[in-house]
DNA sequence: ACGCTTTTTGCTGCGGCGCAACATAAAAAT
DNA sequence: ATTTTTATGTTGCGCCGCAGCAAAAAGCGT
């Protein structure tokens, strides 16, 4: 089972933006985790673009409020990192609100357009099977996945 | 076809690293590249570990030599990323020298032990087909894949 | 309501990473 | 030998990420 998801540029941005903040507040509570202000302004940010964001370019969207120090914002991204609520891209030193319902440590693969930087995540399906094959075959137990896809998303290509 | 390459700590390191520099020069030769005494440097010095290397453990690595600026050493890494010799781990911002005979650009999966530090290539495989399969199905054009999976390598295993 | 503990945020400071811009030296080409 | 190209050295700077400590806020038991 193959799931595929990528923002194009026409999606509905406020429902999704509303139901990603709705799904986090459930979660932290279900968790009796806090989703102080401080982080909920930090996943707004993030789910504001679905392009990766610098910390440091965090810290700039949210000067309005009073401009927080960088490790303030480190320090809620970790807390969203570990709810599974923001995945940091790699490859670009930059973080993404996750857009999916993120079932525990399955493995992500983030598909990054060039062009228009969007960040799209597919999961599930073949290739986590092929990489626990891949690892297996060196006798290597795999324990955190980093996969990311430098490309152009369809929107882009068809321009 | 799987290939999968993982320096063991008892594999004739010597002989590995020499033959990695011999081919480096038959490259650089057929290319017309010049593989300079800095360029040399920097790669010998990435074949000592197959552990990846920051750009400043290299730095540190050639001071007895004069230490040479960060610079100088970004682009002899740039130099050898260029002609396929050296590998960025994205997720550790390091470099590792590349130990199989690279292929242009076709994807390679890199293992990185949690314990040991070493990195194994794997190449080919079921692992490349299952990505493109993944980004057809959402209409999305790979350009340049990152696969880096963090875990225990077989021979940290065991112990 | 009060003090106590735990959690979160603010503040200061620092080290690693990566490169731009310009100057110099070395190698190739004519 | 002079010009052109390529590689290296020098200076400087911006971004990334966090340690260590202080202050504030939230939870908790009495």
């Amino acid at each position: 089972m193959q799931q595929v998801i990528f923002p194009t540029p026409d999606h509905d941005h406020d429902s999704c933006a509303s139901a990603a903040i709705a799904h986090a507040e459930e979660l932290c509570a279900a968790r009796s985790q806090r989703l102080t202000p401080m982080r909920r302004h930090v996943l707004e940010t993030l789910l504001a673009s679905h392009k990766p964001l610098g910390a440091y370019e965090i810290m700039e969207q949210l000067a309005d409020q009073g401009r927080p120090a960088p490790i303030t914002v480190y320090r809620a991204l970790d807390f969203l990192r570990d709810n599974g609520l923001v995945h940091r891209i790699e490859s670009r030193n930059a973080f993404v609100a996750c857009v999916h319902e993120h079932a525990g440590s399955d493995s992500v693969v983030f598909l990054i357009c060039e062009r228009c930087g969007a960040v799209g995540e597919a999961t599930g399906g073949t290739v986590a099977e092929a990489l626990k094959t891949s690892c297996r075959a060196a006798g290597f137990t795999p324990k955190s996945p980093v996969i990311e896809i430098a490309g152009i998303c369809s929107h882009c290509r068809e321009r």
